[in-house]
RNA sequence: GCGCCCGUAGCUCAGCCGGAUAGAGCGACUGGCUUCGAACCAGUAGGCCGGGGGUUCGAGUCCCUCCGGGCGCGCCA
C-alpha cells in the first residue's frame, strides 16, 4: 500500500516538473526523518535550487501549490530549507489497505529469469557456507515471484571434477572398496557425511603421498571416457550426494526446478560449439610463445581495465582440455539460449509436496520441459569468485552479446568463516594468529567446517527444549514440528540478516539464539496476532464485518490517533521493503522490514488490548488491524522462506 | 605489485542513486507477568561514523590520500 503511494507521488512530481520546467532528473522521494513530518518526502528542491538560482523553499512552496491533488495525499507541506513533505489522507488510506490494494503488482512480468544457487561439488555434505548460498538464492527467487516474476531455478552439479574424483580415488584407492560395496554405503544413511570424511583423508593422504596425485588423474581420465569402474563409481557418488543436498536443502524450504550437469555439458559437447564460436569472432587466440605457449586465452584487455599489469587468461590448456571458465562460458551461452543447443531432461526427483525436479540428461527423451534460454540471469557464487566471473561476462562481450553480458548478474556474497569460540566448541586447533582473529575460515578439503544438517539438529534440539517446556501437553510429533519450523526460521533469518558483502563469522551461541533480531522473534509476532483472533472466535465471539463497519469515516476517526497511524504506515510497507531490496539485490532488506514490522505489532499488542475493548467499532477497528499486521507478518515470512508454528 | 571488499556504541551489524537530531540487536543497569502466553514490553547509560584532505547549501554516504583487516590475481574447480 505504502509502495503504491510512494510511486504514485513521485509519478505526479516528476509529470509537474517535466511539464512546467522541462526538468527530466530523478526525482527521489522517501520517509522524512521523523514521522511527525510526515509519511513521505522528497529533497527535489534542493537539486533544482541550484540549476534555477532560487532558494529551495521558494521552490518547495511552488512545488506544493503547483502539483494539484493527488489520490490519497491529504497534504503537499513546504518544510525546513526546502523539503516537500507528505500527508496522507488517512481515512482513505486505511479503507484501501482493508481492501487490499497496492497488494500485487498491477501487471505479470513475462520474461523468465534464471536464478542459479548452491551449486555443491557433489563429493560431501553441505556446509554452512552453502547455506549462505542456498538461502540467499531461494530468498532472492522468492522476492522476485512475491513481485510477479516468473523465475527458473538452476542448481548446477559438477559431478565430473576434481572434487568427486578425489572421494571416487579416496573408495577405490585408498580403502579398496568394489563398486558394490560403496553402492551399500550410498543406500544407507548419510553417506554425504561419510563422504566428507574420505575426502578430507583422500586429500591428507595425496598431500603426505604427492605421487597418489596420480590416482585423481586416472580417475579423471575415467571419468571424462564414461567408461570403466572408476566412471561408474564417480557417477554413483555423485548422484548419491545430490540426493543427499537436496534432502538438506528441502528441510530449509529451497527446491530447484532443474539440475544441469557438467557430465552433459562434456556428452553433448557444448563445449565444442562455445569454442567454435569463441575462435571465429575473434574472442580468444591462440599462443605461438611465452608461458603459455600453445594454450588458447583471452586476453587481459577484455575483461580489465589495466591489461597491461594483468595476463590473459587461460581458456584452454595446451593439452586441449578446457578450462573451468570456458566450460562456464559454454554454460552461460546456453543460459541465454545463445548455444543453438540443449539438454535433454528428464524426472530426477520428487518433492513431497508434489513438485518435481529435473536434471539433464544425454539421451533423448520424449518432448516434455524445456528449460534455460532466460532474458536475465542471476549467479549466485561467493566473491571470490568474482575475478573469474568477471572474466566470464568478459567471454559474453566479446562475442558481441553486450546486453547478456549487462543481464548476467554475479550475485556474489561473502564467506561464512567460523568465530574463535565457535572453533574451540568444534575441537579445531587454532594457531596463535588465528586466535587473534575475529574469525576463521573453513576448509572442506580438510574437513573442517559445520555441516549444515548438524547445525540443522543442534538448532531443533535447542528450539525442542524451549517449545516441550512452553507446551508440556501438545502431542510430541506436534511439538517435534513446531520446534523444526522455529530452527528453520532462526537459520534462515540468521542467513539473512547480515547483508551480502558482510563476512559472517558463524557463531553457535549466537545462531542458537531466539531472542531480539532472530527469525523466532518475527514468528512469535505473527503468532500473537493469530491467537488473539482465534481467542476471540474460542470465546464464541463472531468476527465482525470489517468492510461494513469500517468506512472511510470510521477508519479516519480511529487512524487520528498518531498511534494507530504510525503503526497502520509501519505495517504497510511490505511491498515497499520487497521492492527496494530488488531494487538494491538486498535481501537482508526484507529481513530487517519483517524484524521492524514484528517490533511495531509488539508495540501494539502491549499497549493496545484487543478482546477486552468494550466499545464494538474500537474492537473492530482492534481486530482488524491486528489481522492486517498478521497478514502483512505473514507474506513477509513467506518471502523469506519462513513458517509460521501454530504456537510458540 | 595489481584488483575487489570491509573499518559506524563494549560486541555483532543496519543506515534506500548525498538530505532534517546517526539506528537496531546482544551485553550492562532499572522497571513490568492473575490480562490476547514475558521467545515480550518500557526506560537509562554507551558515538570525532579508522585518520587527514577535497567536492557541496548539505558527507557515515561521493573523490583523493594514509592507516588497519580480509579475499582474490593457476594450463585447480
Amino acid at each position: 500500500m505504502f509502495h503504491l503511494l510512494e510511486k504514485r507521488l513521485q509519478e505526479a512530481v516528476s509529470a509537474h516538473l517535466a511539464a512546467c520546467c522541462e526538468y527530466a532528473g530523478p526525482v527521489a522521494v522517501g520517509a522524512p526523518a521523523q514521522p511527525e513530518f510526515g509519511e513521505l518526502g522528497t529533497a527535489v528542491a534542493f537539486q533544482l535550487a541550484r540549476q534555477w538560482k532560487k532558494p529551495p523553499r521558494a521552490i518547495a512552496q511552488e512545488l506544493a501549490a503547483g502539483i494539484g491533488a493527488i489520490e490519497g495525499v491529504a497534504a503537499l507541506e513546504p518544510a525546513g530549507n526546502g523539503y516537500l513533505n507528505v500527508r496522507f489522507e488517512r481515512g482513505y488510506y486505511g479503507r484501501q489497505a482493508l481492501e487490499g490494494a497496492g497488494g500485487v503488482p498491477a501487471t505479470a512480468r513475462t520474461e523468465k529469469i534464471i536464478v542459479e544457487h548452491t551449486n555443491i561439488n557433489p563429493n560431501k555434505a553441505a556446509h554452512i557456507g552453502h547455506l549462505r548460498n542456498a538461502v540467499l538464492g531461494d530468498t532472492f527467487v522468492r522476492m522476485l515471484r512475491a513481485r510477479g516474476y516468473q523465475v527458473e531455478v538452476q542448481n548446477y552439479i559438477d559431478n565430473t571434477g576434481v572434487q568427486v574424483a578425489d572421494v571416487v580415488a579416496g573408495f577405490h584407492f585408498l580403502e579398496n572398496k568394489a563398486l558394490d560395496q560403496v553402492a551399500e554405503l550410498a543406500r544407507g544413511e548419510r553417506f554425504d557425511y561419510l563422504c566428507w570424511d574420505l575426502y578430507a583423508r583422500t586429500s591428507a593422504y595425496y598431500k603426505e603421498h604427492p605421487e597418489a596425485l596420480a590416482w585423481r588423474a586416472e580417475t579423471l581420465h575415467a571419468v571424462e571416457s564414461g567408461q570403466g569402474v572408476l566412471a561408474g563409481m564417480a557417477h554413483l557418488v555423485a548422484d548419491a550426494v545430490v540426493h543427499a543436498h537436496l534432502k538438506t536443502m528441502w528441510r530449509l524450504g529451497i527446491a530447484y526446478d532443474v539440475l544441469p550437469r557438467e557430465s552433459e555439458i562434456l556428452h553433448l559437447k557444448f563445449w565444442a560449439t562455445a569454442f567454435d564460436l569463441l575462435r571465429q569472432r575473434g574472442a580468444i587466440q591462440l599462443e605461438t610463445e611465452g608461458k603459455n605457449s600453445g594454450c588458447w586465452v583471452m586476453p587481459a584487455s577484455s575483461f580489465s581495465d589495466d591489461s597491461a599489469d594483468q595476463d590473459s587468461k587461460v581458456i584452454v590448456r595446451s593439452n586441449g582440455t578446457v578450462t573451468y571458465v570456458g566450460k562456464d562460458i559454454a554454460y552461460q551461452l546456453w543460459k541465454f539460449g545463445l548455444l543453438g543447443k540443449d539438454f535433454f531432461y528428464r524426472v530426477w526427483s520428487v518433492y513431497p509436496d508434489g513438485k518435481q525436479v529435473w536434471v539433464s540428461t544425454d539421451e533423448p527423451q520424449p518432448a516434455g520441459h524445456a528449460f534455460g534460454a532466460g532474458a536475465r540471469v542471476y549467479n549466485v557464487i561467493d566473491s571470490r569468485q568474482s575475478y573469474l566471473q568477471n572474466v566470464v561476462v568478459a567471454g559474453l562481450r566479446a562475442l558481441g552479446y553486450t546486453d547478456q553480458a549487462e543481464r548476467s548478474v554475479h550475485f556474489s556474497y561473502e564467506m561464512v568463516a567460523l568465530s574463535p569460540r565457535t572453533c574451540v566448541e568444534l575441537g579445531i586447533q587454532l594457531s596463535e594468529e588465528d586466535q587473534k582473529r575475529s574469525y576463521v575460515e573453513v576448509s572442506g578439503r580438510k574437513g573442517l567446517g559445520v555441516k549444515a544438517d548438524d547445525l540443522i539438529d543442534k538448532l531443533i534440539e535447542t528450539a525442542a527444549r524451549e517449545v516441550d517446556s512452553r507446551h508440556p501437553d501438545a502431542p510430541a510429533a506436534e511439538r517435534l514440528q513446531v520446534a523444526t519450523q522455529i530452527a528453520i526460521g532462526a537459520l534462515r533469518y540468521f542467513m539473512l540478516k547480515f547483508t551480502r558483502n558482510t563476512v559472517i563469522a558463524f557463531d553457535f551461541q549466537e545462531a542458537l539464539s531466539f531472542e531480539g533480531d532472530t527469525g523466532p522473534y518475527v514468528q512469535y509476532a505473527a503468532v500473537r496476532a493469530r491467537n488473539i483472533l482465534r481467542k476471540f472466535g474460542e470465546r464464541g465471539d463472531k468476527l465482525p464485518d470489517f468492510a461494513a463497519i469500517l468506512d472511510e469515516n470510521a477508519m479516519r476517526r480511529h487512524l487520528a490517533s498518531e498511534d494507530f497511524w504510525q503503526l497502520l504506515v509501519a505495517a504497510s510497507k511490505a511491498d515497499a521493503a520487497i521492492e527496494w531490496a530488488l531494487a538494491s539485490g538486498e535481501p537482508a532488506h526484507v529481513a530487517k522490514f519483517a524484524f521492524t514490522l514484528a517490533q511495531s505489532f509488539n508495540n501494539f499488542y502491549h499497549a493496545h488490548p484487543v478482546i477486552h475493548e468494550e466499545n464494538a467499532e474500537r474492537r473492530a477497528f482492534l481486530l482488524w488491524m491486528t489481522a492486517y499486521f498478521g497478514a502483512q507478518l505473514d507474506r513477509t515470512l513467506t518471502v523469506l522462506g519462513i513458517e509460521l508454528p501454530v504456537y510458540m
